[in-house]
DNA sequence: CGCAATTGTTACGAAATGGTGACAAACGCG
DNA sequence: CGCGTTTGTCACCATTTCGTAACAATTGCG
C-alpha cells in the first residue's frame, strides 16, 4: 500500500523536483499551488502527510498550517513545512502552529524524503510491536520472557525483565523514574523511586557485559543506549 | 467546530455511558460495536480521536489498533485504549502498538474526557513541544536528553540542558534571570539570581564553539541568538 | 578618564544523587 | 506449611553537582 503525500507550492519546478522525489521514493503524489486548493485536497484525499510551502498566494503556509490543525478530520495530519530562508524557521517554530518537521530551501530532495520517512515510521513503527529487540549481542524475546547475551541465558525476575523490556523498546529515550514506575510498575504511587535504582542494579549485575547499555543519566533517569 | 470521537466498544452499556460524557464535554460522538465496523467507521467519518476497548468479539482491539495504523488515512489517528483488566503485558503493549493512552475499567468518565483533551490539545501545540531544537549545528534532542555539536555530543548536566533548552525555545526572546529561576529552577525562588550567571559559564564552557549562541543582554538577562 | 554597575571567573562547602550491601516482608511453590 | 526466591526499603558512602561568595574583568556613561 503507497502512503499519499500531498505537496503544495506555487512554484511548478519546485513542484515537479519533489514529486519526483517522492515517486521514486514509493508513494503516491498529490499536489496544489495554492493555500485553498491544498485545504480541500487534504479534506478529500487524506494524504498520510503534508509538505507544505511557507510562501503562498492568498492563504499562507502558516495559515494553511492552522486551518488543518483546526479540522479534527486533519488535525493529526503531519505537516513538513519549506521555509525559503533560514529566518523563517523561528516564525514556523516559534508559534503554535504544529509543524512536525520543517526543511529549508534550497533543500535536497534526499533530506526531505528521510525526513519524511522519519516521521511516517513513527507512526507505524509503533503499530508493529516487536517481538524479539535485539541491540549488538543482547537479544530479548517477549513471547518467550527470556533474554540472552551472546547467545547464553541470562535468567531474569518478572521485574527486571519488565525493566529491561520498557528500556530497550525505548532505546535512546531517557526514562525517568516515575515514568519507569508507572509503566513497569504500573501506576503503583505507593514505592519509593529508589526501589527502581536497585532493581536498575540487580539488572545491571545480571546483564554482566550487556550492562553497557544501561546509561544512568544523572538527576533525570535512565536510558538504554543505542 | 466539534470534535468527533468515535467509541467502539461492544457492552452498549460502556459505549452509552462514554457517549453521555463524552457530548456533555461538547464532543460529537459516534460508535462502533466491533472491530470490522471500528475501522470502517474511522476511514469514512475520520473522527479526531478513537477510543477503543481491548476485548472485542472477531477483531480485537489490538487487531483494530495495527490496522488503523497501517492504512496511511488512520495512521497517525490517536487511539485510547480502554482495558477491562490490569492484565499487565497487555498495556504496555498496547503503548507499543501505537495506542496513545490507556485507561482501565472500571474508569471514571472524568479521567477519560480528561486524557481526550490532553490528548487533542496535544496536537495543536506540538511547534513548543517539539522533540528536537536545531539551530545551525546544533542539535538538542529532548526525549534523548542529549545535545550535539557538529555531530559531537556535548555531557551536559540537568540542569544545564534544561537551561539552554530553555533558551534554545525561546531563541531570539531575552529570558530574564528571574524567568530564568522560574523555569528552569521551578519557581525556587530562595535562589540567588546571580546562580544563572554560573550556569551560563558553566554551559558556555561546555559548548565549546556553540558558546556563541548565549548572548549576554546586559541589564536584562540572556539571550540564545537566532 | 574614572566611576559604578554589571557580568565573568574561580574556588569551596553544602547538598543531592546514585551505587552498594544488608534486611525483612511478601510471594510462589511443592 | 516451610523453604527459597523475589521484591521493596533503608542506611551508608563516594561522587557529582549546585549555590554562593569573593574577586577580576568588562561595560556603559557622564
Amino acid at each position: 500500500m503507497k502512503q499519499k503525500i500531498l505537496v503544495v507550492d506555487d512554484e511548478s519546478e519546485a513542484v515537479e523536483l519533489v514529486e519526483f522525489n517522492l515517486k521514486q521514493a514509493g508513494f503516491d503524489v498529490i499536489t496544489a499551488a495554492d493555500g485553498e486548493e491544498a485545504v480541500k485536497k487534504a479534506k478529500t484525499h487524506f494524504p498520510a502527510l503534508v509538505v507544505l510551502d511557507l510562501m503562498l498566494p492568498e492563504i499562507d503556509g502558516l495559515e494553511v498550517c492552522k486551518l488543518l490543525r483546526r479540522d479534527p478530520a486533519t488535525a493529526q495530519l503531519p505537516i513538513i513545512m519549506l521555509t525559503a530562508k533560514a529566518a523563517e524557521i523561528d516564525r514556523v517554530l516559534g508559534l503554535e502552529i504544529g509543524a512536525d518537521d520543517y526543511v529549508t530551501k534550497p533543500f535536497s530532495p534526499r533530506e526531505l524524503v528521510l525526513r519524511i520517512k522519519k516521521i511516517l515510521e513513527r507512526g507505524r513503527t509503533k503499530a508493529e510491536a516487536r517481538e524479539t529487540i535485539r541491540h549488538g549481542e543482547l537479544e530479548i524475546d517477549i513471547p518467550k520472557h527470556t533474554a540472552t547475551w551472546k547467545g547464553r541465558a541470562i535468567d531474569l525476575t518478572a521485574t527486571e525483565f519488565k525493566l529491561l523490556t520498557i528500556l530497550a523498546q525505548r532505546a535512546g529515550r531517557v526514562q525517568s523514574r516515575d515514568t519507569l514506575l508507572r509503566d513497569v510498575w504500573e501506576y503503583d504511587n505507593l514505592i519509593d523511586t529508589r526501589t527502581v535504582d536497585t532493581h536498575v542494579r540487580r539488572l545491571r549485575e545480571k546483564l554482566g557485559g550487556a550492562a553497557k547499555y544501561l546509561d544512568t543519566v544523572r538527576g533525570v533517569g535512565y536510558r538504554f543506549v543505542e
